[in-house]
DNA sequence: ATTATCTATAGATCTATAGATAATGC
DNA sequence: ATTATCTATAGATCTATAGATAATGC
């Protein structure tokens, strides 16, 4: 099942080659999982290295500095909640509809704690000035933001949402609430179900906001 | 204006003695400051040390460790916030009067954004099973968990609060809102009001679970 | 020539201890 | 005798670099 190097647009890849293309990505998974755990200062590069089965020259090998593989970290974070975020056209939903998607997206954490936690930790630590994620933090709470609320606009426009629903208190209302249950379920996941806590505040959205005829809670 | 020993029960305190208790409180204040900062992780003792205009010996005379540095700042910032949720009687007030007091700190806290950012670091940081601040965090989230629900049941029981509320969820999302609030807040102050945000909300609380005639909104 | 990987190590930083000094109380 | 404070330092840990080795491509 190997073709020569002609077959192919490019050429193919050596073994060596692919070696290191698994080396660098379970290194990045690793390192996503233990920055989960103990924060970015938190994780030596040589935990990272020896997780990953290679020394820490070996590690660096493939990102020249901690603050590398934290960009590669973040970035494979954001890619894998992208694609959540995002709808068949790669557009992000609008309207209740992205109201939906983050539900989906809830459904999803609850069955991701290494992405939970990576988030909670990562978020709290980049707060302070200067920290290597810290323009990654302020970008994706912007970005939420401006979701949110053109999502509630684009409601109003459809006629789905109330014309008086305040978006962007709103916005930051299930921003927080989508961060603060991620806490609790990280300290006490059988006491807290982030799945059924945003559930019932959903339907209360719909109730108290939606324009259709509300049914019997 | 000094007396001597004798009119005291407990005899003066030296002006050695005095200056121990000066530097101790200094000490606490300045790791305070640092830990919000910088996180427990992430700060030195001689960082702080060198803040609280001692030598690192100096300071470890006071804390025989970082961990009990850390100790002491969390029962100042406990001591700190409870003055905040106790009545006149020294007792947790329940009903909807919990929920006022809660609002009340959230306002307290939009003017001192240190102990919003200690709480944020630390509660982020001490996910992770084996940190020194673990058991605290895990006890902070159980006790409010416990007094809202309380708080819940009695207002039930006043009559002022719908007997279809439910309690559990109403905490756990009550929770989560000031948590997310705060970090939302402290990434964009200018942008998130975290006082008008939660205002917002409990109007909303009471137009749905309060049995009061509702007003216009 | 490039890539993946290693050993060895420099240099910074971090926590905590040993042991000294001076002031005050008993 | 106790307390507040200091200097000096041991020992661990952490990031990053220097420089070598082996495999593969051109």
């Amino acid at each position: 099942m190997s073709f020569p190097p002609s077959y192919h647009t490019a050429r193919a890849k050596s073994q060596r080659e692919l070696s290191g293309e698994v080396s660098r990505a379970k290194a990045v998974r690793t390192a996503l999982e233990l920055f989960a755990t103990s924060g970015f200062k938190g994780t030596s590069i040589a935990k990272v290295a020896a997780e990953s089965g290679l020394s820490q020259s070996g590690l660096l090998h493939h990102f020249p500095s901690k603050v590398a593989l934290l960009s590669a970290v973040l970035e494979e974070r954001d890619a894998e909640d992208g694609v959540f975020l995002t709808n068949e056209d790669g557009e992000a939903p609008l309207g209740w509809d992205a109201f939906d998607a983050l539900e989906a997206l809830v459904a999803r954490n609850s069955t991701r704690p290494q992405l939970v936690g990576l988030f909670v930790r990562l978020s709290a630590e980049a707060v302070e000035v200067g920290h290597p994620a810290h323009t990654w933090i302020k970008d994706h709470y912007a970005g939420m933001e401006a979701w949110l609320t053109d999502a509630v606009r684009v409601g109003q426009a459809r006629g789905d949402i109330r014309a008086d629903a305040p978006g962007l208190v709103l916005a930051h209302r299930t921003i927080a609430l989508v961060d603060g249950l991620q806490q609790q379920w990280l300290l006490h996941p059988g006491r807290v179900s982030m799945v059924e806590e945003f559930g019932a505040y959903m339907a209360e959205l719909h109730a108290r906001w939606g324009t259709a005829p509300e049914r019997e809670g």
